[in-house]
DNA sequence: AATGAATGAGAATTCATTCAT
DNA sequence: AATGAATGAATTCTCATTCAT
């Protein structure tokens, strides 16, 4: 027999860890971070609960790192956006409809990701996270103020607000449980792209008047 | 020791009953569920961990109740403005500053009633709060929408999209820790006010022109 | 049903606290404090897990306990020693003998008192049951010294050495396992306080023979 | 990846297994048994934790060889010395002294060969280099009983009070915990060296006027 | 009705040992 | 022969719930 030094190793390392990646971050999409205990993430992904403290040092770190991952990527897209092409209009709207149509994908994990509270060392990969959420949209925001676009406005409080109500929109409790066709999801984004629009583009009436006079 | 068989039992019963309740609030607000153990609850109630059990089935029952208690009041007072005189517009504002103004006093209870995660069952009685908030937000919006003061709009989704926005910036991570001054919470509310109002109540230009014309 | 609000209670609740720290004393003096876990006392104390943890705080409080209670009879008993009549020879022959006595009854405790590490909350009740040890012993070889009955010598030295010799010959592995008449007890115990006088309170012979010049 | 086989295996193998044991050595020296587990063990020898068995049957095995091969080590310093020149007095001091000095410069391994509580296989091992260390101080005892120069006395307590009373005073905790100077540590030693010989050396004042007439 | 001590299932974490490669 | 990832039993501690008094 011999040994194959190969990289395949490393890719079933690699692989183990994903695994238990996935399956906590399933656990948490489906009963949230209270749902998802060492050892039943170590059973989903099929490996022994001691194997999970090979890749992960506590199971704090490991849902640390669910976060951090999930998050990443929402942010990644959401941020992309900024740098594309549109007005700040239209490009909020881009960033709102892209994240809403992911979260509705995985309405739990979104509401995880977002509000769940766990314990500290999980909130910090967390409050990064939100953090950088609301600066791209603090950054669209003030994109459209200084064009013009958008009327003067406390922009960290719009920018919170903003994050606040595509959220609870897509994931609250006022929110169907699940939407059966696409029309149904896409009115429902539009209706929450056009809410967030008015609340940071619209100048209020007086103020259009005054304006169009 | 003899039992008095008045009805003094029975207040002495109403009166232990409430101070379990009170107990178990303000644990729940100065820590959050998690903190609010039973035998914490018991302690501050000044009675045994089992008399908690003759009040209550169980602590999700008895959560649940705290949750459905306290949001009965802030439902009550948010409801009550509705029906008080006034514009769509300023009756909103009135409701979100009465609703802003008591969740900055106890923050901590008002992330656990509207975000907080807990066991299904106390998550019920939550659901039936946000419920009936926004159905109170919808009310509204409707009246608005009724008197040509609001555009149209899915009005379940732009109450919960409100009610996400301002909870979101009032006890959010992306709002401040500590406001220090009265004025600093005036600010606050005041541009969540704003917020919220531009999000139902205004026109986006290019429909308020053709209305204009 | 009466309820009887008597001592009773009070000295059941004792009772209970006593029978654990009598069975994680057991278990020391059985297999060493690695084989008295928590469950384990548990089990000897004939109560449940949990309820360990109603008497005491953690693991490492238990057994400091039990190494401070148990040190501290043995404590008052040497140390009562130092106050009674007779000689500094006398009273440390009677310290020893009193010791001696009292841990070859009770071999693998004595030995887990004095020489097994633990963690570092119970070895701080450890330390300073041989301090104090050692204090009773370095006064009574001040006294000696004084008194021109014993000759100079490191007193802090001599008392830790004094320790450890009774110690090894009392419980040390050369010590038979098990002495089988009382007779064999005395011999051994007389055995060991010929030695510790000798190492304090003899002069070398070069400075008898100056003495006795 | 051929293997040769040469006698290089061997001394491959041979060195595998020093090396392991060294890294043993090394661990217990600076954290005791408690925190050498065999992957650390592995890794500081530079080989996997699965090679550790192909050595050792257990880790238990593994240890107890190497409180043997560091006993035996010392044993023979010790030894050496009772077979040197001199009065036994002064081959005693001079074997005191000797495994002093050593066990002063690595306390942390002393304590453990002599002291530290491990598993009842690991103890069989000390046991015998306890045994052995006590046989050597026998010896010594003899020959000055012998000789006329020691007084009659029971040889094995006072060899197992002597190894007790000299490791006590080096690395017990009333021990200091370092001491700065070289003349800090010979104070220490001659401190002990002199318990010693008062304790097994000294004639009883009555006695030796007795004698002197 | 009230008490609060007792229960015991469940959670996170460690580590000696095994075994497929 | 060597590797080191994987195993899973064992340990400490928590807390909702029960029940004898």
């Amino acid at each position: 027999m011999t040994y194959r030094k190969t990289e395949g190793i490393k890719e079933q390392l690699a692989d183990k860890r994903s695994r238990i990646l996935n399956a906590a971050r399933r656990l948490v999409a489906e009963g949230g971070f209270q749902e998802a205990s060492v050892a039943a993430v170590a059973a989903l992904a099929g490996v022994a609960t001691g194997t999970v403290y090979r890749y992960f040092p506590s199971k704090a770190e490991l849902f640390a790192e669910v976060v951090s991952q999930t998050s990443q990527r929402e942010l990644e897209i959401v941020a992309g956006i900024i740098f594309s092409e549109g007005t700040p209009s239209d490009r909020l709207a881009a960033a709102i409809r892209a994240f809403a149509a992911r979260a509705l994908r995985g309405r739990r994990l979104a509401y995880a990701l977002v509000a769940e509270p766990v314990d500290p060392e999980v909130d910090v990969a967390r409050l990064k996270y939100r953090r950088a959420l609301g600066r791209v949209f603090e950054t669209i925001i003030e994109q459209g103020i200084r064009a013009n676009e958008f009327p003067p406005q406390n922009v960290a409080v719009s920018a919170a607000a903003l994050v606040g109500a595509f959220m609870e929109a897509l994931v609250g409790p006022l929110s169907p449980e699940s939407l059966a066709t696409d029309e149904d999801k896409t009115a429902l984004i539009e209706a929450i792209v056009g809410f967030c629009l008015r609340a940071v583009a619209c100048r209020p009436k007086g103020e259009v008047i005054a304006l169009s006079r």
